[in-house]
DNA sequence: TCTTGATCCTCTAGTTGCTAGAGCATGTAG
DNA sequence: CTACATGCTCTAGCAACTAGAGGATCAAGA
């Protein structure tokens, strides 16, 4: 059988802090892990998974019940395939337009460092960027 | 001279709550605008701009701080170089390293919905793949 | 002009998603 | 067998909103 570890264990392999930890637990994105006799925590390393899926994506922006939702469809064993079809549609979708939002906001940042390193900055679109309109990125002026 | 607009018209412009508006305000995102005589907040187009970039960066996960400096980034005429290029290239790996997780988790979501259409939905890996490691995405089995 | 409904104001309080601390139990190293 | 780290639960605080009360103002119609 597989190792398991206690929550600080988990915390430092995660960087999710301890508290952190127990919450994702009582608010349901984390099965309650078994316990040893003296009623501590036990994860196994697909809990250690789950915890660092569940921090990429709150750091990527997807809020709580968006998470939920992909962990749920990582969940499902094969069933209720057209339900996870457009929970993964719709998330592609949201996927999508955070990736060229930050593609158009990465070159536009990426612009103002090649320009300082020639000693001047010029002046700086980074609202223009990621302040117009819709996900299209449509050609500006 | 621009024409400039009530804080409800700024709202549905930019998908912004009118509270969340008078937020931003008051934590010194967004420059307290204009009043009317009847003190009522009246923005130009500058602002909208402004809240727009505000809230994609939201949704793309940059914490308040963070939003604050790329604002403070494009609010610097032409001065400290050596500053803006600290926080532009900090921020440049910030944003890669979104954009890396982004397009994994875009790859598995989207093999997720082909293989929906056949009928199945094959064992998914969305977990697997924002629940690695570091940020270098390596290459796993 | 008067009124009625939408919109604005300020201020306070609630929600979400953590995060820190009190007070006590347990585990482990010397 | 201390002693100090780590765990437990519970309560309270913080960041970033969000909603609502209570009151003023504006704009359109009778």
């Amino acid at each position: 059988m597989s190792r398991t570890v206690p929550i600080g264990t988990v915390s430092r392999e995660t960087g999710i802090k301890v508290p952190t930890i127990r919450y994702y637990e009582e608010v349901g994105l984390l099965p309650s892990p078994a316990r040893t006799d003296s009623n501590r925590r036990s994860y196994d390393a697909a809990a250690v998974q789950r915890l660092r899926f569940i921090r990429h994506a709150r750091e990527l922006g997807f809020e709580v019940e968006a998470i939920r939702q992909l962990l749920t469809l990582s969940d499902q064993p094969d069933r209720s395939c057209a339900d996870v079809d457009v929970i993964a549609r719709s998330h592609l979708a949201e996927i999508d337009e955070k990736i060229a939002r930050l593609t158009a906001l990465r070159s536009e940042v990426q612009r103002m460092v090649d320009e300082g390193e020639h000693g001047r900055v010029a002046e700086c679109r980074v609202i223009e960027v990621l302040g117009d309109h819709g996900s299209c990125l449509h050609d500006r002026h």
